[in-house]
DNA sequence: AATGAATGAGGCTTCATTCAT
DNA sequence: GATGAATGAAGCCTCATTCAT
C-alpha cells in the first residue's frame, strides 16, 4: 500500500508556504525552487498538486479574497444595526489584513498590480479584481441602503460613498505596510467609520 | 569630428519610451528588447545611458514622482487660500494620474507592488515609497495646519487627516483604472474634498 | 500465505497494455503513468516485472518479432508447395500487421526508426533489426532455392529476390497505414506476389 | 555598426548540424544543446533563427524532401523517353539518400516514424508524409501512364504499379541502411527497374 | 556612438524511477 | 506484492547583458 497521504491539507501547506514566499518576494520575483524550499519539498512535489505557477499564483489569490468574504459574510450575521454592520465590516478586513497567520498585506499589493495590469487579459476571469471590488461596493451599499430605508442615514449616494469608504481603507492599509509604526490602523480606521457616520447620520 | 548628440536628451527620450512599455506590460513583462523598440534604436544602446533594467525601474520611479511634487510645489505657489491649495493639490496629482502624455496608472500600481516589497531592502534608498508618502503627507498637513492657524479649519489632528485623504485618492484612482467607466475619478474627488472641506470648516 | 501470483501472466498483460500505448502514442511519448493505466495497475508495480522503460521497449521488439517468427514457421509447416509457401509467408506476415488484436502497425514504424538509429549501438544485441531482416529474407530465399530445387522456378538470385520482396511488403505496408483507405493492403500483395511468382515460373 | 552576419547562411548552418545530430541521435533523442554544440554556437543561439526545437524539425523536413523533389524535378527536364524517365526517378532518389553531403537516411526514417505518429494530428500539416508519398506516386503514374500513351507499355495499373516500385525502393533503402556491404543498393535496384520494365514492355 | 548577434545563467516543467508504507 | 507520493535530473526556452564591428 502506498504512502497515505493528506492531499487536501498538503496541498494547503504549499499553498501556505508559497504565499509566505509571494508575500516575501513577490509573485513574479517568486521562483518554483523557492516555494519548493519553503515547503520543505522537492520542485516536482509542487507539480503533483498544481498544475503550474499560475495556478498557485490563482489558488492564492482566489483563498485570499473567498477567505475573506466568508469571513465577512458570517460575520455580518451576527449584527442587525447597520452601523454595526459597517463596524464588523471593516474590523473584519482589517483582521484579515493585519491578524493573519503569516503577513500577507504584501501579497495584496501584488495581487492588486497583476490584477490592473491584466484587466483586459485573459487572466481576468480568474483575477477579477474589478469584480472583487464591486461585490465589496456591493456589501457596503447594501448596508447604507438598509440604514437609509431604516430612516438612520441621511439620503446619500451610497455607490460613492461605498467607494470612498474603500477606497480609504485600502489607501491606508498601504501607507500602514509601509510604515507601521507610524499609525495605529485600526484607530485610524475607526476615526475613519465615525467621521464618516457623523456626517451620514440622520 | 564624432557625432554630437544631446545625452540628456537622448536619456529622456529612452526613459519616456521606457515608461510608456511599462505602463503599458507592466515592468517585469517589460523586455529590454521592447524599450529599445519603443524608442526607435538598438538594444545595446540602451547602455550607453543606463546601467541596467533596474537603473530604468529607478529613474522612472524617480521621474514620475519627483515631476509630480515639482508640479504640486509650482501650482501650489499661485495661490494662497487653504482651501484652494488643497483643491489645486488633488486637481494636480490627478492631472498627473489621467491626463499624462501616455497613461501611466498602470505603472504607478507597479510601483506600489515594488515599493512595498522593498521596505526592507537595500534598494530602499531608491524607490523609498515611504519617504514619499511621508512627502506627501507633509505636503497636506501643512496646508491644513495652516489653514488652523489662519482660524479657517476646526483644530483637527492633521497628521490621521493627511493619511486618510492621500489614502482616499489612492484607493479611488485604483478602482477607477480597474473600470473608468465606473465613474468620474475628478468628480468624485471633488466630492470626496467638499465633504471633508465641509467637516473640518470652523 | 503471500498472494500467489502468476508473474509471467501479469508480466504479459502489462506488456500487451505497454504495447497497445506505444501503438497508439509512439514509443517516446508514451508514459510509464500512461502504461500504468493502461495495465491497470499502479506506477510502482510496472517495476516489479520490468527493469525500465527501456526493457518494456525490448520486450515488446522480441515479443513482436518472435510471435511473428513462430508464426510464420508453424504456418509454413502446413503446407509443401513453395508457392504456397510464400503465398503463406505473405498472409500470415500481414495478419501480424492488420489483423492483431490490437493495431500496432504504428509501433512497428517506431521499432523500424529505433532499429535503425541503434544500427551501431550496444542496444544492436537486443534490437537488431538487422539480423530480424536476415532471418526474414533467408526464410524467404530458402523457399525459393527449395523452388529452384524441384524445378518451379528459374534459377534466379533467390537473395536479391528475397530483400525486394520483403522491401515491397515492407513498403506498400507503410504507404498503407497513411492512409487505409487509398488501397486494401491484401490485394495489392496478392498482386505483388502473383507478378512475381509469374516472373519466376519456369 | 553591429557584426554583419548573413541570417540566411546561418540559419543553413545549423539546420545542417541539427541535420546531422537528427541522424545520428533520432529526432526526439536530439537536444538543443547537441544541436548548439554541432553547430558550434551557443544554446540561445539557435533560439535566433528557429522558433523551437519542433520548427528546426520542421525546416529540415521540408528541406529535405522539398530539396529531393526539386532535384527530381530538374532531372526529369533533360530527357523524354519513359524508361530513362524512370531510370533518372531512381536515380536521383537514390542520390539523395545515398550520396548526400552528410548522411540522412538515419533521419529519414525518423522522418518515417514521426510522419506515420502523427497522422492524425495538426502537425498533419507540416509533416504530411501521406501527401509526400501521393505527390511521389502521381510522378511514377503520370510517367508510366505516358508510357502506355506512347505505346512503350502494357495497359497496367498504373496506381498500383506506382506504389509497388516506391514501396520496394523503400523498404531496400531500410535493408540497406541497417547493412551496407549486404548488397549495392544502386545496383540491386537497377535490377528492380529493369525486372519491372521487363514486365510491363510491350 | 550605435548596434544587434551571441550568449548562458536561470526559470518552468516533465517524468522515469525510488521507496516508505 | 502493490502502490503512488516524492523526487531531481534533464530538457526547452527566455532575456538581460556583452562585445565585436
Amino acid at each position: 500500500m502506498p504512502k497515505i497521504v493528506d492531499k487536501k491539507a498538503k496541498k494547503a501547506e504549499i499553498l501556505k508556504a508559497a504565499m509566505e514566499v509571494f508575500a516575501r518576494n513577490g509573485v513574479v520575483k517568486t521562483k518554483m525552487a523557492n516555494i519548493a524550499l519553503a515547503a520543505g519539498i522537492g520542485k516536482g512535489t509542487i507539480y503533483e498538486y498544481f498544475r503550474s505557477k499560475e495556478d498557485i499564483f490563482e489558488e492564492a489569490f482566489n483563498s485570499v479574497f473567498s477567505n475573506m468574504e466568508t469571513a465577512l459574510l458570517e460575520a455580518l450575521k451576527t449584527v442587525d444595526d447597520p452601523e454595526q454592520k459597517l463596524k464588523i465590516l471593516i474590523d473584519v478586513s482589517l483582521t484579515c489584513f493585519i491578524d493573519s497567520d503569516y503577513d500577507f498585506t504584501g501579497i495584496i499589493v501584488d495581487f492588486w498590480a497583476e490584477g490592473v495590469r491584466n484587466k483586459d487579459a485573459e487572466i481576468l476571469k480568474i483575477i477579477d479584481l474589478n469584480k472583487i471590488y464591486k461585490d465589496y461596493r456591493k456589501l457596503f451599499s447594501e448596508i447604507l441602503d438598509e440604514g437609509i430605508q431604516k430612516g438612520i442615514f441621511k439620503n446619500i449616494d451610497t455607490f460613492s460613498l461605498s467607494a470612498i469608504l474603500i477606497a480609504a481603507f485600502d489607501g491606508l492599509t498601504l501607507q500602514w505596510i509601509l510604515n507601521r509604526h507610524l499609525f495605529d490602523l485600526r484607530k485610524v480606521s475607526d476615526v475613519l467609520l465615525d467621521s464618516l457616520l457623523n456626517g451620514i447620520r440622520k
